[in-house]
RNA sequence: GGGCGCGUAGCCUAGUCUGGAUAGGGCACCGGGUUCCUAACCCGGCGGUCGAGGGUUCAAAUCCCUCCGCGCCCGCCA
């Protein structure tokens, strides 16, 4: 467990519980409590709370010891002699309370942030790579929120487990070979005026100049979906297409069209500072001969069997998948492969590159992913990826996001939305900006608070969308973060001096809000770790809009320009402030802000 | 029907893994604050049977059982 929090160069509060832990295994030797290092650092309180930064409850010792907790307490405390690290030990009821020394807290932190800049908070660096699958969304048109949440939480993720010290490589799946895909190969390798009429008249007027490749390229494709429905010969002829891919030879056209949706879906995420390292691209596995190999094994299978009509399935059942879906069938009778066949293939070749593989997806995939497991566990491999699931975005009418049901919000709409309101606040707020500056803090405010407003919200809590809550900027938001950012950055502009390491007197910083700021600073690094290996990115959210929080309180009780003696310090502990709120923006993506 | 997830004030949410001291925030609402470092802010107030019931425990939002409500999945789709 303490190996999952940072080392004691890393985490400046490291030393405190070190010596908490130790002085209640003397406390517990010398009062006859058997207290060891090992239970005394797990059951320790960490949090912090208003009566000390750690607390020890004493009352599963009561039985033991034959005496009342209360007082078992109160011998604890008074057999914790206070020193060094440990300022004060006290009792109260059933529990032992310790206070840091505020100065050595001070000293730790703000060395630590002027040393490391930019990486504070970062763990060492480690040699395993990893790979974070995430958003993956099939190439078919534009991006609805409900799929953004995945881009959000999968590169928050990434980020943090970078920041962490694991190397990470970010990937994209590119589904090309499915049905979807096809849809778009066959409407838009037809000259334009040979298109059945109910999809022309779909597009026709909607498209306006200089559009979006994903927006473009997408439009028709809901009333293709209702076209097939009711035309065979079409049908047959987006068949020919998917097996063509499968077959290796696609249409010329398909691979580009396929590139030109993505581009643009890319874009969008771009504006989210949404990116990736690795584009990894469905058809390659059948190209190389990967499902080919894949498939030989699952015929091997231990619980493989053949269908009467020649395609071939594995019994799960004694994977404790749910009853019926027992029969996972991983070839079609035809000899063609299925999603699942292919996604064993994309894996191998992961756990090939990579130490960690983590797969980002939506509770829809849940199953999917255990089956995956089981088939991994039929051919033999030991190994599996780890799922970060997270659930829906729906909409308040009930029911997820369906593009033909007219319920779907854009992300591209969203942004849109989001800029204008955005700019008519700092507009309002900034009548010395030049337009480019107010345009460039707009479009910062706007993808902040969208990013925050979905990475705050625990992945596993089914969040419904509303505009009014997603357009906020104010509160627990991402521009309330940027503006206790911009707020830190001006104190220090106007205080001119000179960049880190800032001179302080640790001493000098005695104010109850400057020291729970100071607190707060010290407890990012092990934020960071936590974050890495939970995969609670929301976590990243709630510690910096604390962090804001706690520094407008301070910003408001405390001068630190025109303060006297105290000024330098309160200079370093407002630099110490910037660069770490700085650092967790950059973690959760919401852009940075000088001035807003 | 089975599997997985969720249920915390009018609304949104943290805390649940690892039980511990008056359950933290935000929005909305009410009352204050700008000769002073950015009011996208701050201070105060209002508001909670932690879905229901039972169990374990010195102690339960947290662990166990039963039930209720909501969402998703259960294709030779992806």
């Amino acid at each position: 467990m303490d190996r999952d929090r940072p080392s004691a160069s890393d985490d400046p509060w490291a030393p405190f519980w070190e010596a908490v832990v130790a002085g209640l295994v003397r406390a517990g030797a010398a009062t006859g409590v058997a207290l060891d290092t090992e239970t005394v650092s797990a059951q320790l309180d960490r949090d912090g709370g208003p009566e000390g930064d750690a607390s020890f409850a004493m009352h599963r010792y009561a039985a033991a010891a034959h005496r009342p907790p209360n007082d078992l307490a109160a011998s604890v405390a008074a057999a914790v002699p206070p020193g060094g690290w440990v300022r004060g030990v006290s009792a109260k009821g059933a529990y032992v309370n310790f206070l840091v020394d505020p100065a050595r807290l001070v000293r730790a932190t703000f060395d630590r942030v002027f040393a490391d800049g930019a990486r504070y908070g970062a763990g060492a660096a480690r040699t395993e790579l990893a790979c974070v699958e995430h958003t993956s969304a099939n190439p078919t048109g534009p991006f609805h929120i409900g799929r953004v949440r995945n881009a959000i939480i999968g590169d928050t993720f990434a980020r943090a487990l970078a920041a962490s010290g694991v190397p990470v490589r970010r990937q994209y799946y590119v589904d090309d070979m499915g049905r979807q895909a096809a849809m778009i190969t066959w409407i838009w390798s037809k000259p334009r005026d040979t298109w059945p009429v109910p999809i022309r008249d779909a597009v026709d007027g909607k498209e306006v100049e200089g559009e979006k490749p994903d927006a473009h390229r997408g439009r028709p494709y809901p009333a293709v979906s209702a076209y097939l429905k009711e035309h065979a010969e079409a049908q047959a002829e987006v068949a020919a297409i998917v097996r063509a891919v499968e077959e290796g030879r696609a249409p010329p056209e398909h691979r580009a069209l396929t590139q030109a949706i993505l581009d643009g879906m890319l874009a969008s995420l771009g504006r989210l500072g949404v990116a990736f390292d690795e584009f990894v691209w469905e058809s390659d596995f059948l190209a190389d001969g990967s499902v080919g190999r894949v498939l030989e094994r699952l015929h091997a299978a231990p619980h493989a069997v053949r269908e009467e009509n020649g395609a071939w399935a594995i019994d799960t059942t004694s994977y404790g998948l749910p009853k019926e879906s027992t029969r996972v069938v991983v070839q079609r009778a035809d000899g063609t492969s299925l999603y699942v066949t292919r996604d064993i293939a994309y894996h191998l070749q992961k756990f090939a590159r990579f130490a960690r593989v983590i797969d980002v997806l939506g509770q829809d995939h849940q199953l999917h992913a255990r089956t995956l497991g089981a088939l991994l566990a039929e051919i033999g491999e030991a190994r599996r990826p780890e799922f970060l699931i997270y659930q829906d975005i729906t909409v308040p009418e009930g029911g997820r996001m369906s593009t033909r049901g007219g319920s779907a919000v854009w992300l591209d709409h969203l942004l849109t939305e989001a800029v204008e309101r955005a700019l008519a606040e700092v507009r309002a707020r900034r009548e010395d900006l030049p337009p480019d500056q107010l345009a460039r803090i707009a479009e910062a405010v706007a993808t902040g608070a969208v990013r925050f407003h979905i990475v705050r919200i625990a992945p596993d809590k089914p969040v419904i969308f509303r505009w009014e809550d997603a357009l906020s900027f104010e509160g627990r938001s991402g521009p309330f973060v940027q503006y206790a950012y911009a707020r830190a950055s001006s104190v220090l502009r106007k205080a001119e001096v000179s960049p880190a390491p800032f001179p302080y007197d640790a001493e000098r910083l005695t104010d109850p809000e400057e020291l729970a700021l100071v607190r707060l600073v010290a407890r990012f690094p092990a934020t960071v770790q936590y974050v890495a290996r939970s995969t609670h990115v929301h976590t990243l959210a709630g510690y910096a809009h604390a962090l804001a929080d706690q520094f407008n309180r301070f910003y408001h009780a405390v001068p630190v320009l025109a303060s006297g003696a105290e000024r330098p310090s309160r200079i370093a502990l407002v630099a110490a402030v910037r660069q770490t709120l700085g650092n967790a923006l950059d973690l959760l993506g919401v852009p940075r802000l000088e001035t807003m």
